[in-house]
DNA sequence: ATAGTAACTTAGATTCACCTAACAATAAAG
DNA sequence: CTTTATTGTTAGGTGAATCTAAGTTACTAT
């Protein structure tokens, strides 16, 4: 009879470590693999650094490395980098949501927070926030298995003139906006058809169902979130 | 983390810096200098990884040492300190007052979150907090230039029999003894009545709320910080 | 197809925070 | 006041994360 004595005991990643398999995964986004330039460059740290750092996490089976070809994470770093990224895009809604700090600011501090080794801390916030799934930029928040829901969404006020897209997701729910949008029929799910977009105040003129042409403003386009879809000419 | 300036570069000192330097202003809470040994325990690090910080901070001009003596703050690292115990004071009390954690658990997460490098994160937590001057231990909380409010408590084991006094500080917060403390309903504000003080042992029965008669080893009441109430007779 | 450039790797060094082993000074106890 | 125990110091070494310099592989463009 055999006896495993498993050797796979969990240490947590240095915050070094975390900040490669963040750049890693988020770097890779559709992408087969990631160039160690890239994250050099993003890291700002030179080659050999990555190189080492690259051995380094191979030998913890978190990416697949292999002389002279790209960087990918292996499943296990994927669920790394996932809990990883989770915990950034928690606190940068935490910090927007229920300190009132501004989107742009907000980057930084998360950058340091993320770090922290807290499963409770990370918890409360999601728990405060209501277990939201996608921050204000549209980006999925993994849950606490590190599994991201497959899609990202842009914002309306991202996208270009001639695109059609399918209204999902708002940033904020304000009753005034809510209203707003009813007063306009726009429910989630329509799909909008982008005529033009003004380029003094980057309004958008817009079509879908029974509205021909309806003008929504920046600040509405910057709370809106959409999914482009293929374009069938 | 706290800033130094020295020729024009303002460098920041670095995580573990920083922990040396608020171990340092907290062990010597009155007293005139901190052996080596004692940070040493309080750290768990080697005394010779000690003895080199020792001299790494003289450097800096933030701790006066001298060979086999015991060690010091310089005014410069007074302050300093007192700006990382700021961080670590004010996390604690958002995280009781604002995230809804107990008492008990805030210490391990503040421990984390008190390294994080970022002015607005920390005076928007004072400021959705009230500006507070004590934290959920009752400790004193430095303002932003690393000045310590004057207020000084008497430790409840230099108090006599026949004195009403108010817990209003600890000085030590390990989990066990706040387990201790919250197992007995005593908290922050509990106004405590002292009916006799045991002349072999110095423990003390006193009675409180609900408590008529409790009785505190001379351990307990050394590490309790109270108000004297004036007594209205 | 091959020369030139960009990307990657290796080698070797540095700094930080830590360690153990061995030695020195001070404090405590007889 | 000497011996012993505690405490502090020096020397030397380790691993993590970084660097520069120099060499190697792969891509790209004529």
């Amino acid at each position: 009879m055999f006896i495993f004595v498993s050797n796979n005991i969990t240490i947590m990643a240095s915050q070094t470590e975390e900040n490669y398999l963040k750049s890693l995964f988020t770097l890779a986004n559709d992408k087969e693999g990631v160039n160690a330039s890239e994250l050099s460059n993003l890291l700002k740290v030179s080659l050999p650094t990555v190189n080492s750092m690259a051995k380094n996490l191979q030998k913890q089976g978190l990416v697949n490395y292999e002389k002279y070809r790209p960087l990918s994470l292996t499943e296990k770093g994927k669920k790394e980098a996932a809990l990883v990224l989770r915990k950034h895009r928690l606190t940068e809604m935490y910090l927007v949501e229920k300190m009132g700090f501004g989107w742009e600011v907000v980057h930084e501090i998360a950058e340091q927070v993320e770090h922290v080794d807290s499963s409770i801390f990370f918890e409360k916030m999601d728990e405060l926030l209501g277990f939201p799934t996608i921050d204000p930029h549209g980006s999925p928040i993994p849950d606490k298995n590190g599994s991201v829901s497959g899609e990202t969404f842009e914002k309306l006020s991202s996208c270009k003139a001639g695109e059609q897209v399918q209204l999902t997701a708002l940033l904020h729910s304000s009753t005034e906006f809510l209203k707003y949008l009813t007063a306009r029929d726009l429910i989630l799910g329509t799909e909008l058809k982008i005529h033009s977009v003004e380029t003094y105040d980057n309004s958008m003129i817009v079509s879908y169902a029974n509205h021909e042409s309806e003008t929504l403003s920046h600040v509405v386009c910057d709370q809106i979130l959409v999914r482009k879809n293929n374009i069938v000419s």
